[in-house]
DNA sequence: ATCAAAACAAACAAAAATAAACAAAAAAAT
DNA sequence: ATTTTTTTGTTTATTTTTGTTTGTTTTGAT
């Protein structure tokens, strides 16, 4: 069994009970207990368990309910699952630049509390990394945009200018393989694209429902992109596209 | 059972009966009563419930309406007058900058919905005023205070510099007529005294905590303040002195 | 006020769980 | 093919939890 299943499957099994025992754990995935004490350290660090003495407890029904305004998030589930995958990506002393799409504050509440520099234009990435002390936190500044609760316009792009970043990690309104990453609303792609300009690295979180899509604005050409993470499983002749792009993809 | 299930039993048993004798939980979770005392302290110490001889009592329904971070405000009432005193200042169209302070923060939820520009570095501030269509919030950006949920350091003072403010409203951690107003943190000390730089007008947001005290780092002499809003009555001869001073006090 | 029962706190010891260190095996990178 | 990194199991401390014992404090009835 793959190590990313015995963490699936021990997540999965938690959240099933409610609660188990390391030694139930150990005897379920066959592996020692030393083993599954590891993977349960991780999990919690990821912010898919709680740990206790002799086992581990499951986050559900203890996390508040979802807030009303998450709650008619398009995708929830698929932009959760991007997160995560995208914060496997995230290596300990990482600068990394945040937008203020959902899927990247789903990101920041899954990042581990690990020393990293965040760069971000978003109020929620901001306040939900404030509860990790071992993560330094950006904000670009700027005007504010009600509906994104997000900074844009000239005093956002003009600070972003000021940093270079390892990793950038952003979404937008629409995917196109010939005609790339475009976005709604003219302040908010101004800013990505000048995000993408101080980034080493650029990567896309693409739920399905953005793929094929064509919004108003571009925001970047399909070759500025690094990597695309995404629940979508595009078609052969797009993979081999993506692939002469020297584009990674990561389906989760 | 895991031990943080015990917890969750207890907690929950408390909440459903209101009381509960340790007695009782000993023999309802299998564990001998000394089990239930430690428990006990360590579920008070985490603010689950309360503590009492022979058991423990539940939180619930005694909980106040205002939020936990909210009821350890000093003088809550002192600074909600003030600020209502100060927010009768602002004329619509107004450019008015907001500190990160806890009496800025009840200005903002006090701000009629008009038109205005408000520019500030408290996240508090902005999340509040998102609310409020009419006005025009700015954030400076800049490196996140865990503490104070604002924005400080270089980005924030520099982001400050492109602005010109009719009114700034601030707080401090002291205020005394011969040494002026300081503060206790250095990087808010220097984005205070940035903002000062920039506004027409100075009004210091002042309860009576404050008075004749000296904190750490300057912020700004006495008369470089235009007006003193405060619930503290000065003796005659310190009234005098800000008369000299040409500073208006306003007390409420 | 006095006293006995109940509740508690502190100290200790045993058991369980965990953390740390190390080496072997497996996987990934070069 | 090799080196490096990651994962895993093993062994050995260390910590946490729990029950027990002993002495102290609180409570409420006399």
């Amino acid at each position: 069994m793959l190590i990313a299943d015995r963490y699936e499957r021990i997540v999965e099994l938690v959240n099933e009970r409610g609660s188990i025992r390391v030694s139930e754990l150990s005897t379920l995935c066959q592996v020692t207990e030393e083993t599954i004490r590891r993977d349960l350290d991780r999990l919690e660090k990821a912010g898919r368990l709680l740990r206790s003495h002799g086992g581990a407890v499951s986050l559900r029904d203890r996390q508040p309910e979802t807030p009303y305004a998450e709650r008619e998030i398009m995708n929830a589930a698929e932009k959760q699952q991007i997160a995560r995958e995208a914060v496997m990506m995230i290596k300990p002393g990482d600068r990394i630049l945040l937008d203020a799409s959902t899927t990247a504050w789903y990101m920041a509440s899954h990042l581990p509390d690990i020393p990293l520099t965040v760069l971000t234009n978003s109020i929620r990435v901001a306040a939900e990394l404030s509860g990790k002390e071992r993560i330094d936190v950006i904000s670009t500044g700027g005007q504010l945009s009600r509906r994104s609760m997000s900074f844009v316009g000239h005093l956002a792009e003009r600070s972003l200018e000021l940093y270079h970043v390892d990793k950038m990690f952003f979404s937008c309104k629409g995917f196109h393989l010939e005609r790339g990453a475009s976005e709604s609303n003219e302040l908010q792609a101004m800013v990505k694209r000048k995000m993408i300009s101080i980034a080493e690295q650029v990567i896309l979180l693409c739920d399905s429902s953005k793929f094929g899509i064509q919004a108003f604005t571009h925001v970047a050409t399909t070759s500025e992109l690094d990597v695309v993470i995404t629940d979508y499983s595009p078609a052969t002749e797009q993979l081999k596209q993506l692939q002469e792009l020297n584009i990674a993809i990561t389906t989760v």
